[in-house]
DNA sequence: TATTGTTATACTCTATAACTATA
DNA sequence: TATAGTTATAGAGTATAACAATA
């Protein structure tokens, strides 16, 4: 590659691609109930901001509003997450964590975690907490 | 977040998704034969690397092998590369872009790099470079 | 017997627009 | 009139397995 922005782009999007893969190859012992990795992913985002309206968990996942609401539907049938109308809104509905979302948080967060470590195996702690810190920039 | 591995990963997440949605606002000008985000991709790999056998494409990719079947079938119909038969292996074509796909690729070129830049404005310039350089040890 | 590549299938994720109800 | 959320639909990307041809 000559352009060092292509890449960074190319790595990015390869990095995805292993974390999905290692996190997929996690998940058969992890996701009995196939919430699938957007869903693992909407699960630990929501665990973050709960209770929080959808349009919130929306937001900090960078998803699209429709897909959000197929996917928190999809979540609430399989009895992860409960929706309570708000106080404040008539039109809102905020979501928090059930007995059992909380247990496939805890199960997707090691899954994630161990995929991580994984991949960033050939770097240094040094490298690391850079690398993590200027992600969080961004 | 607590777990700084759970940070890099959401971190990484959106990171690609900002990615795909700034190339995909410039690619409406650009992507005129609608290969899609992945048929650039696809693209702008076998320009490092072409000549090459559809199985190093794959490789190189990160993705599977069936899916790039298909992609590769698309992007032949659409005039963007060539096959001929490998002189070594009878079961191998070598795929080489066409002067269509080469004017394709510095499109995608350009979307990508500005995107990236778009994206990567918040750090200096070491710390682009520091972030280049890590992800290429991975 | 192993490898390259293809086909088939089912599923997951994404993009867009039109719509409702509340504010 | 603006915003939160929903519905509908089409398309793009992913995962798996079974298969044919060649090595």
């Amino acid at each position: 590659m000559t352009d060092p922005r292509l890449d960074i782009a190319t790595q990015v999007d390869r990095f995805v691609r292993r974390l999905n893969a290692a996190v997929h190859a996690r998940a058969e012992a992890v996701d009995a109930e196939r919430v699938g990795p957007l869903g693992g992913m909407a699960l630990l985002t929501l665990a973050e901001i709960e209770p929080a309206p959808i349009g919130r968990l929306t937001a900090e996942m960078g998803r699209d509003k429709s897909q959000m609401t197929r996917l928190v539907g999809l979540l609430e049938a399989k009895g992860m997450l409960a929706r309570t109308p708000s106080p404040d809104d008539g039109r809102v509905s905020l979501l928090s964590l059930t007995a059992r979302g909380q247990a496939q948080v805890a199960a997707f967060r090691n899954a994630v975690a161990a995929a991580v470590d994984e991949i960033l195996a050939p770097l240094g702690a040094g490298e690391r907490d850079a690398l993590a810190a200027t992600l969080r920039k961004l």
